[in-house]
DNA sequence: ACCAAATTGTGGGACTTGCAACATTACTTT
DNA sequence: AAAGTAATGTTGCAAGTCCCACAATTTGGT
């Protein structure tokens, strides 16, 4: 042989490209559906399933596959799950500060996600202005909400859209309230390692009457390349534990508040 | 009695929530797990399950149930009865005419989506303007696609945007070509039923170069509220079956041409 | 406490899926 | 063209799932 490098086949990386494709429309797929659809047997859709399983693109179930979780998180599954019970508390108490009939910027950001599906069964009438196609999915399908999507270069590993047009959209906008991720909170404030959700949340600050950070105890004592806001910038903070000693009396010094979960049960 | 109200079992409710939350966190659930997290039997599950599907809160799959997709998109099972395949080859045909390098720009439904599959399988190096959500998260994940997302109200039920903010902006971008999809097709032109989307589509036929349309033949001979286009405005007509007789001659009066599929097997 | 309705469990037959070993076909290489 | 390798199809069986009808249980109202 030539090389070790194995040659590929063209209808096999179709398949499976069609398969992961068909992915990101439907959060499943049967087995059988898709050998219909592609008139092979079940047990090569099965060898494909499963090679792609073991490339990490998608989850096999009994049956069939499943997607990923979309978007964010790349993640460790079983980290990504612990730290969602922490983001979705945040995401709690955070709701409860938003009034009826307000509107809002949201960012994009594993934490925001949770931060509209608690809004959106919350069952509140809000206007919601996002770069994140994950929450105005989520809230898109929620009563009584109205959900103004912004314009910009579509990034599919965070399934948002920044640069100068998602900027300049939103420089257009004024809403009583954003709630923003991060990356990181320090002593530096806060802080996000790509330049282009920086900016995009520079703007949303800069046009939100009240400015809330979503951050949970993770992002600590991180420091990443962009700085969106510091320290005195931040109007309110939520997040699961008290951030260490040189951040929290930094953020006291200013009179920022902290609101942790409540300690209700979801 | 009191009241004709319903009364509501907790046990039941409650499970019904647990389930739906683990859904958010997975894409996937399996009935067998589900009974035994909760100690039932699987056909509680099942019922469980049946009832949510019912209510529209997720979707039934062999084996378990997966979270709802955005957009009204019907996976494979419940879609393979319909004119996928006709959508698909129409798609095809589509594709062959796009160059490499040019710019496009994409509308929204089940046609246009098929075309962005397919755009995304050829491997083609484009550029395309969309207000469909699902259009562009297809592209997003080709690689050398570039893709730009439109501005707008988000309509949950097509997942895309629309409205004056829109139209703006696809109004301040130009490209070589447009390829749109619409409801209807007749003799008195492309025709659309909701009058949001038709002025998207105006827009971008406005900002195009080349003007496509796909269109398949059950849209034949059918008027909607909203006038997309005259029959002399369309650049090219992709469908998968000669129009009948009155649109066909009108078609040919302004040697607007019409391309049907390749007899070549996808 | 009683009754009625809703909920859940049980069992069996039909169907679907998963798996593995083996046969067949398609593509590459020499 | 022949050989070799990768990809796909075939077959049989074990296991899982679905669905139905009916029984047992729980729940809510009186």
């Amino acid at each position: 042989m030539t090389l070790a490098s194995p040659p590929r086949r063209l209808r096999k990386a179709e398949r499976r490209d069609q398969i992961l494709l068909e992915l990101r429309l439907a959060p499943h797929v049967r087995v059988a559906a898709l050998a219909e659809r592609f008139d092979v047997t079940t047990e090569t859709i099965r060898r494909d399933i499963d090679e792609l399983e073991r490339a990490g693109l998608l989850l096999r179930s009994f049956g069939g596959a499943s997607a990923r979780a979309p978007g964010g998180y790349r993640g460790l599954d079983e980290r990504s799950r612990e730290r969602i019970d922490e983001r979705r508390r945040i995401a709690a108490r955070a709701v409860q500060f938003v009034p009826e009939e307000s509107s809002l910027m949201v960012d994009a950001g594993s934490t925001t996600i949770e931060f509209a599906r608690a809004l959106a069964g919350s069952g509140r009438r809000v206007t919601v202005v996002t770069n994140s196609l994950q929450v105005a999915t989520i809230l898109g399908s929620a009563d009584g909400t109205r959900v103004i999507l912004a314009p910009g270069e579509y990034r599919d590993k965070e399934a948002a859209v920044l640069g100068a047009e998602t900027c300049r959209f939103l420089s257009r906008h004024n809403v009583d309230a954003c709630y923003l991720g991060a990356a990181g909170l320090s002593v530096a404030g806060v802080t996000e390692s790509v330049p282009g959700f920086a900016d995009v949340k520079c703007t949303m600050l800069e046009h939100a009457t009240q400015t809330n950070f979503l951050i949970d105890a993770s992002k600590f004592d991180r420091t990443h390349l962009s700085t969106v806001a510091e320290a005195q910038e931040i109007g309110r903070l939520f997040t699961d534990r008290a951030p260490p000693e040189p951040v929290a009396a930094r953020l006291a010094s200013f009179g920022i508040p902290v609101e942790l979960p409540s300690d209700d049960p979801v």
